[in-house]
Order: C-alpha cells, then sequence, then structure tokens
DNA sequence: CGACTTCTTGAGGAGACTCAAGGGTGGTGG
DNA sequence: CCACCACCCTTGAGTCTCCTCAAGAAGTCG
C-alpha cells in the first residue's frame, strides 16, 4: 500500500466532514502508532484488558462487541477502513468492548500519550474527535431504537442501508452490490436476533426482491422497498463545524504547530 | 436554591472522576448560559429542531428518545441532576433526539459559542467532556446489549441497578429505597418492552421479594438477587485521568484562565 | 368531586427462539 | 488435483416470550 493511500485511508473520517483546514488531518497522521495486523476471527482486543488504546482501521472489518453474562454477544458497531476504535474504553481502565476481526484487517495503535497531546496542543483535532465521537453515540441511539422499537426485518433493512450509506461516503464508486463480510451469526448479534431467524429474514427479502445477502456479497435490488422498511429517521445531513475554526480567534491548529 | 447547591450539581458529573483540578470546574461553570424550567412531559427541545443546543441539568429527571417510523419512541438516555443533555445531537444541524421532562424540571443552555471557546482555551475542560461523551456511549453499548441479548427480568434488574449506582454517584446518602419518577410506559420505552409486560415484570420481581417499583417509588429488597439477574458485566472502577493535567507539559488549564 | 393518567389483570396470538439435521462452500493438506 | 474438514448456510417443527386488545381499578390533580 502505497504512502498516500494510507493516507486518504487514515483521514477518510474526517473528509466526511466536509471543509476541513489541511492542517488538522497532517496533525492527526503525525500521531499514528504501530502498524498491527489479524486474521479473520482474531481479536485486537479483549473486553477486560488492562490499558486499553485507540485504534485506526486501515484495512478490512472489525467488530465492536460486548459479552452478556451467559455468553450472548452483542455486536454495538461494525468498523469500516477510516474508523476509529476502542474510544468508548478510553476513559476506563479496562476495555468494555471486544474488537475483533470479520477479515484480515491491518490497523494502527493511536499511542496513549497521543490522545493528551491532541488536547493540549490541536484544538481543532480535538474537536472533530469530540464530534465523531458524538457521531458514534447517534448512530447507537439509532441502533438501539431499530433494536428495541421494530421487528427483523427491519432491522436488517435498517442494517442494509447504514452500511451502503458509510461504504458510499468512504468509496463513492460503490455500487448497489458490493462486499459485506459478515456471517450471520455476525449480524445477529449486530442487530440482537439468532442467526436462524436472520437467515430466514434474508431469504423472505429475497424473496420480495429486494435485497440478496449471501456469502458477505450484498446486492441492493430494490432501495425503495428498503427505506420503507427502515424506520429510523433520516438525518440532515451536514455538520456544524464553523466553530472549530471560526472567527473571532487565531487558527486552531496554527498556533501550536508553529 | 442556593449558589452552593447550584454550583454542586453543575459539577456533579465532574466531580465523578475524582481528584480534578479545582480550575476545570471554575472553568465550567463560568459557560453557564440562561435557566429554563419545564413541566412535567414538558418538551425541552424535540427531535429535528434546528440549531440544537446543550443543557446542563439541575433539578429533575430527564428523557431522551428517538422516534421510529410508525410513532413507537425509544428513550436512549435518563438524566438525572448534573448531566449534560443534548450532546449527540451537537454534530447535526437538526436535533436527533427528543429531551422530555419526567418531573418539574430546571436546567441551564450551554450558549453554542462556549462549545468552541471550551477547545479553544480551555484543553482539560474539553477532555472532560470527551471522556464524559465516551463514558456515555459505553452506557449506551451496555443498553443495547441489554435489550438485544436479555430478556425482560433482566432487562429490568440492569435499569434498577443502573439507577441505583448513578443516584449514589450523585448522592451519597442514598439508600435501598429512593425515588424514581418514571411511568411504567417509559420504563418500556427505555427497555424495548410495552406498558404491559413491564407491569408484568414487575409483579414478577415484587412476587420474589427483589423490589418494588410503585408509583415513581423503588425499593430494593434483595440486591443479590437483582445482580445475579442484571447480565451486564461490570467494570473496573475509576478512569485514566491523570494524562489531561499530567506530567510533561504546563497545566493546561492554568496557561488559558490566566 | 370528577376527569385524566397510570396501573393492573386476563385472554389470545404472533414473532422470534430452540433444537435438530442436512447441504454448500472454501480452505488445506496429501 | 482431489479429498477431506471446518465453517457457514438452509430449512423444518415445536415452544415460549412478549405483544395486542380489552376492560376495570387505583391513584393524581385541578
Amino acid at each position: 500500500m502505497s504512502l498516500l493511500e494510507q493516507q486518504e485511508v487514515d483521514t477518510a473520517r474526517f473528509r466526511a466532514y466536509g471543509q476541513v483546514d489541511p492542517s488538522i488531518t497532517d496533525a492527526f497522521r503525525r500521531l499514528a502508532g504501530p502498524r498491527i495486523q489479524a486474521a479473520r476471527g482474531g481479536v485486537l482486543r479483549a473486553q477486560g484488558s488492562a490499558n486499553p488504546a485507540i485504534y485506526v482501521l486501515h484495512e478490512g472489518w472489525v467488530t465492536s462487541g460486548v459479552v452478556v453474562a451467559g455468553g450472548a454477544r452483542q455486536i454495538v458497531k461494525i468498523h469500516m477502513p477510516g474508523d476509529m476504535m476502542g474510544m468508548p474504553s478510553f476513559a476506563g481502565l479496562t476495555a468494555c468492548e471486544t474488537l475483533q476481526a470479520c477479515t484480515a484487517v491491518e490497523a494502527s495503535v493511536v499511542p496513549f500519550d497521543a490522545m493528551a497531546r491532541i488536547f493540549r496542543e490541536e484544538p481543532a483535532l480535538a474537536a472533530f474527535l469530540f464530534l465523531i465521537t458524538q457521531e458514534e453515540r447517534a448512530a447507537l441511539m439509532d441502533r438501539l431504537a431499530s433494536v428495541g422499537r421494530t421487528g427483523a426485518i427491519n432491522r436488517v433493512a435498517t442494517l442494509i442501508l447504514e452500511l451502503h450509506k458509510r461504504l458510499l461516503a468512504h468509496r463513492p464508486d460503490t455500487g448497489d452490490e458490493f462486499e459485506a463480510p459478515l456471517t450471520q451469526e455476525e449480524i445477529a448479534d449486530v442487530l440482537g436476533l439468532t442467526g436462524v431467524h436472520v437467515n430466514r429474514t434474508l431469504r423472505a427479502l429475497r424473496a420480495r426482491g429486494i435485497a440478496e445477502w449471501r456469502h458477505g456479497r450484498l446486492r441492493i435490488l430494490d432501495r425503495d422497498a428498503l427505506r420503507g422498511l427502515g424506520r429510523i429517521a433520516c438525518r440532515e445531513r451536514g455538520r456544524h463545524v464553523d466553530w472549530i475554526n471560526g472567527p473571532g480567534s487565531a487558527p486552531a491548529v496554527a498556533t501550536s504547530a508553529a
């Protein structure tokens, strides 16, 4: 992977915010730490492990999940390239979530001290991390609403639309058919269902000509029908970011980057 | 309410982090904006409204909820005095959550510009807001696991334990019987159940001598049994906060507060 | 005291789960 | 190159949790 590609991946999440001062993404690249790899099924960081770090995902998909007594697993986030991983555990002494590879994976570890440096020296980058975290929180709220208040077919439809939207943000050339390397068991753990019932639900979507999802490959056949089934209110796109580099203050990044 | 009390409430969330530099909480007090009130059932801020602000809750309980197509509601957070409210909507152009009063409520609005000022001028406070948000995210992950992967009685037990723990952090003199002013319908919307089934579940807890929750008053009778039913893994208490005011840098707050 | 909300309980039904077994698919090693 | 193995997908039958609908009781507020 070329250095250019690597940088593109690293900052995908920031680019999504639109007109970002380039010095912000530059600042973030300087903080990237050592690279790590994992094979499918490998655990990058287990729930309960001490001194949790933060990761940036470069290649592959990763699930973030918590385990309840009895051994059941709930996946709380599907990470795709460009995502930051493990942040919810940052406040604690031990990790509250397990990061597990869905595919072969490449990521880098953000050194623990780097976060302190960001808040001291890169206020604009800190503000972006704050906004990204709020966005993650809103996504989690939507998932909770989906699991708590809608049926199986609605949950699957919502997930398909979410995955497609996120892939599209990352790679604008994503079409209606794309790789979505999750097993039905993993989908079930995301949606609060069982693997068997996910299978039946996917069969129903296939029979109705709405979507096909087999062997890690997802094809959207009828987007309007999917949207009709997905029950979560659409958000206004766009964000308040002006305040980060806004008027009334010296450019926040420039002062410290000098 | 005296000024002293008000300050105590404002900073309860920060005190929970332990040894916090007093200048941090001082800095936060200076940002408090105009006060607002609401009666039970009143909406402080509706989902979809433009230019969402952030609130600090002083008195009473508030639910934060999202609505799915069909009219069903999922409550994603129960706010108690000292909490910051509305932060997930900060990144968006419109609010993604409705803030509704469970009781008579008093709160203050944090001016929009105040957040920008925090990140520019109060890096230690910004870091605390970041940590608090990560903690909220972890709480949401636990709720999702509870709703997605456990039965009704487990969800209710988990909720009771969570409420008790949070009240205890805020008021150490909270006993095993305390005010928990939620209707069964509201509890249902938190846990992804129906009001009818919450009623039956509470009856079961009562019949087994584990807990009583009637008319907004909650009594814990058998904490061990509750813990046995609550299926979410306990977290290590304590947090990494040293890095905020840690060595190797000038005190982050002092430089800008001068 | 009256209207409204909230709580309570019953009966019946639907969606999702459990258990179980067979069939594909891809990877690995001989 | 083929055979085998592990994992994943698929489908059926029966069960159970939780929902829906409904109506009455209890509590609350003006």
